[in-house]
DNA sequence: ACCTCCTAGTAGACAGTGTCAACACGACAA
DNA sequence: TTGTCGTGTTGACACTGTCTACTAGGAGGT
């Protein structure tokens, strides 16, 4: 019984995604998981109470590594602009990423009560785009009104959201609907953000 | 052992969406199925060739009550009105029917290709969307090309969708956000198509 | 040195699942 | 009557998550 790694949680967790990377999140089991890295199949329950805690230490994982790459977006100063560039790495990071992103927003954990610091996570992103509107807001003069801003920030996100869902289904394919009209679907958004939001 | 319905096979589709509807769709097992109706395991593999097609099949039912609902919106002849009424009616039975909706759009099934009628029902909900845009860039004079007119459905479809999906999804608690944002979201998101799409 | 405790791993069992194969029995056609 | 077909049954198989019991090895105290 060789030993593959030194840390053998961490080794699960990154087989894990792995597998749900390119199997889908269903797909996913334990057992298989040790088979892989050459242990017993009890060795992971050494590490994780239950198998959904292990889909929920990935999941939470996802979401940090998908706040850095929001993070990591190109920037402007001008925040109609960052805006659209903030809009266009969320969608460009859920089209290269699908299955990722469908286990961050798609898959039903029952754990959401006990793992709170899960989708916490998620709260950073949902931020960055509050101090966008703020932004905007103020340079526009608008209302700054707390409940103006999340309305507006959840116009948007449902906005972001739905397309990056609809795109990594296979909605798209069953309507029929040409190519040209998909790749254009991200441009067509953010630019009717801007109709919507003025500028 | 008791013949609980005449034809088993609609009794199977039944007896699945019930539990889909109250238990979610990863707790469905066809053994429950059969266990409920009072007949062995095997005989719901008399009616359907694996687990997947039952699922298909009541997937592909619910889009048709879902579009059932869709159709029998209020109506109004006001192209702009029409459509408020319409995104009222989709999101309104999304929250009604959070499982049913999840299940029509969150639920990975390897059986697209196999099972194209599925998801074509969906497309009819989506020609109404199509149409009344028609009906709204006629009124207002404004170009009738069916790239320009796909893309505004795209947009609106996208939002509609995200919305539902952040609803049912447990994401608006973690977010730690109030009440009365949620409950004005559909509200404010239908007007903000409003400004968007001029009027 | 010895004993104890803890950690990380193993092996075996159990109930549950989807699915395959073999069988049973009534209806109906030849 | 005989045979076939539709609809159901029973039994098995491999797979899953998870419970329990066991074991090897090291740390630390006495």
């Amino acid at each position: 019984m060789p030993r593959p790694e030194r840390d053998l949680r961490e080794a699960c967790l990154k087989e894990a995604l792995a597998i749900i990377e390119h199997e889908g999140v269903e797909r996913l089991s334990l057992r298989d998981v040790a088979r892989r890295l050459g242990v017993s199949h009890q060795a992971p329950y050494r590490h994780f109470p239950s198998r959904d805690h292990i889909l929920a230490e990935v999941v939470a994982r996802a979401f940090e590594e998908f706040a850095r790459h929001l993070d990591a977006h190109p920037k402007s100063s001008d925040p109609d602009r960052d805006m659209g560039l903030m809009g266009e790495a969320y969608l460009a990071y859920a089209a290269k990423h699908p299955l990722q992103y469908q286990l961050m927003f798609a898959t039903p954990l029952p754990s959401t009560d006990t793992h709170p610091e899960m989708m916490a996570k998620a709260r950073h992103a949902f931020d960055m785009l509050l101090s966008a509107l703020r932004r905007k807001a103020a340079e526009q003069g608008r209302s700054l009104a707390e409940e103006a801003i999340v309305l507006d920030a959840l116009f948007i996100w449902s906005g972001l959201h739905g397309l990056a869902m609809l795109r990594s289904s296979s909605a798209f394919d069953t309507l029929g609907l040409r190519g040209a009209a998909i790749e254009n679907s991200t441009a067509h958004l953010l630019s009717r953000f801007g109709d919507a939001l003025g500028h």
